[in-house]
RNA sequence: GGGCCGCUAGCUCAACUGGCAGAGCAGCGGACUUUUAAUCCGCGGGUUCGGGGUUCGAUCCCCCGGCGGCCCA
């Protein structure tokens, strides 16, 4: 109900976000439901404004909750006492970590003399009669405790800090470093200040936030759970790796469009756009591959891109419509070549987030990703699991009988290729847990892929797989410019067809190769499944912000 | 798309067969100069996801809708 509040009916749009584009905001004033753009004199819903919702805007204290309320009023309080709740700057002299490294093991009941400013979030907070005891904690899960006695900070400090914090807020305080009696080393405080009020309570820090609100709300989740921080820190240390591997190996980094006016280089839905300026709809990049391709073409002969690509399809555990990818193409490398490479980024990945080739994943087990990986042939290992012989010129009809024996439904108009790889993740590909290099795919179903330079019928192609689920696939790369409109026009008939992830033909594309593409291998991966493999965590987790549906 | 489960205080959860809507933490007031999920005394806090129905009476049963989760396709 709310969201159809907020969407703005579509052919207005361009219009009014025209006239915002050409004033300055300190031209908005607001009033509860309408703002005004007072030099343009017209009057535009708040909904062209603001997407946020006003359920918890400021404006009647009344209807809040009750520890909302109270957190407002204290608030107002201190503005009325001339104290800013949210002051610019404070005089902090050390973070928490570095008071943490210079202090590591005093006797309990010391004073060091030393006299720090320090700052953190309230994460625990203990009023006593004269003496205070708050934890503070700063970004990056450091806590330091501080205490405020009655002779230090005199009485009006020390009732304004009772009445004045909360659980959240942040503060600052002036100090000497020094330990409790129960060795908890602290800063016992001179003076403090708020320097920030926080007017929502944190919840409760000893029960596990619900799911959905560790991911609708992720700074809470960040706040509360050190396993949420991280995650993201693994995260940038897993995505600085693949750059440094790259680096060290002579590999340049590019950035593709994301807009583009075809869709192409894999098999997907697209989302759809719309430029007015060109007035023409553009897609939301499925893969970065044919731009990348054109890099090569161009004579950037190493070359990879880290950055999202969009897919119009299913939102669950293990797929997000937004999803980041790597992908890298190098010349005169072939899948061999690139299996290889491969290997080393994951590992080199692993260490940087592991320090070993030997993770430990969510649930505290362990799993190993050292050494060579074991490689299968896709029509090889299917043959071995159905105890018969299944080649490239396997029919369709044979397949499908091979899918009834063993219980796997499919559309009987399904080709050879669909067929072969339905079957050979069902009996193979599930059951695979040590990382798997599978090679050799049916040509049919990989269009962008040159021929096997001896097997007839299969593809130069591998995926690899991680504990079960698919993380990378290689290929050495179809540069025959006459064979790949052949395989892309094919495509184009299956689109006309009704086949809503089929690709239209990219003369552009096309075009580029008939420049000449030097023989050249590339790889695939995504970044949120390379997390999920090094860590064990599902994909909600390992994207800080994953689509949801609005609240 | 189908099936099942869930939605109750700021948070995490109770509430028997349909019978006064509760607890812990958090909050408010008070006591406490060494607390670590402190302790003690007192108090407040609810559109039980929304709408409709059955009923003397609905958090509970029925219908429609919303959001989420799990399984299946």
């Amino acid at each position: 109900m709310r969201s159809e509040r907020f969407r703005p009916p579509s052919p207005q749009v361009g219009v009014v976000r025209s006239i915002f584009g050409s004033r300055h905001a300190s031209n908005l004033v607001s009033t509860p439901g309408i703002r005004f753009d007072l030099r343009a004199g017209v009057s535009v819903p708040s909904w062209l404004v603001s997407e946020q919702p006003e359920t918890n805007a400021v404006t009647s204290d009344d209807d809040l909750p009750e520890q909302m309320r109270v957190r407002r009023e204290k608030r107002a309080r201190l503005l009325e006492r001339g104290v800013d709740p949210y002051p610019v700057e404070v005089p902090r002299t050390h973070t928490l970590r570095e008071i943490r490294e210079n202090h590591p093991d005093l006797e309990p009941d010391t004073a060091t003399g030393e006299m720090v400013g320090i700052t953190g979030r309230v994460m625990f907070i203990r009023n006593t009669g004269k003496l205070c005891f708050a934890t503070l904690r700063e970004g990056d899960g450091t806590e330091l405790q501080a205490m405020l006695s009655l002779n230090r900070v005199g009485e009006t400090a020390l009732s304004d800090w009772k009445t004045d914090v909360d659980l959240g807020d942040h503060v600052f305080v002036r100090g000497e470093v020094i330990t409790s009696r129960r060795g908890e080393l602290s800063v016992m405080a001179d003076e403090w200040r708020l320097t920030s009020k926080a007017l929502r309570p944190l919840p409760v820090a000893h029960k596990q936030l619900a799911e959905e609100t560790r991911i609708r709300q992720r700074y809470v989740d960040l706040i509360l759970r050190p396993q949420a921080r991280n995650t993201v820190r693994s995260r940038a240390a897993v995505v600085r790796s693949l750059r440094d591997s790259f680096d060290r190996r002579g590999f340049v980094e590019v950035e593709t469009p994301m807009l583009q006016t075809l869709q192409g280089g894999a098999a997907a839905r697209p989302f759809v756009t719309h430029s007015n300026a060109l007035d023409i709809d553009l897609f939301l990049r499925i893969a970065p591959e044919l731009y990348l391709k054109r890099c090569v073409v161009g004579g950037i002969e190493k070359v990879f891109e880290i950055n999202r690509n969009f897919r119009n399809e299913g939102s669950d555990s293990s797929h997000s419509p937004e999803f980041s990818m790597l992908e890298y193409y190098e010349a005169y490398a072939t899948y061999d070549t690139n299996a290889t490479l491969t290997r080393e980024l994951i590992q080199e990945a692993a260490t940087a987030v592991a320090g070993s080739h030997v993770v430990t994943l969510a649930d505290g087990t362990e799993y190993d990703l050292s050494g060579e990986w074991t490689t299968l042939s896709m029509y090889e290992s299917l043959s071995d699991a159905v105890g018969e012989q299944v080649t490239p010129d396997t029919s369709a009809a044979e397949l499908l009988a091979l899918c009834d024996r063993h219980g796997l439904e499919v559309d009987p108009k399904t080709g050879h290729g669909k067929l072969v790889e339905e079957l050979w993740e069902h009996l193979v590909g599930d059951h695979l847990h040590a990382p798997t290099f599978v090679r050799d795919f049916p040509v049919e179903t990989s269009p962008l892929t040159r021929q096997h330079r001896t097997k007839p019928g299969v593809a130069e192609k591998w995926d690899l797989y991680v504990r079960g689920f698919e993380l990378a696939t290689g290929y050495s790369e179809l540069v025959d410019p006459v064979v790949e409109r052949e395989r892309l026009e094919a495509q184009a008939r299956l689109g006309a067809a009704g086949d809503d992830e089929a690709m239209p033909v990219d003369e552009d594309f096309l075009r580029s190769l008939e420049y000449g593409m030097p023989p050249s291998g590339g790889v695939g991966m995504g970044i949120d499944r390379l997390l999920m493999a090094l860590t064990g965590l599902g994909i909600r987790e390992t994207i800080l912000f994953p689509l949801v549906r609005p609240e």
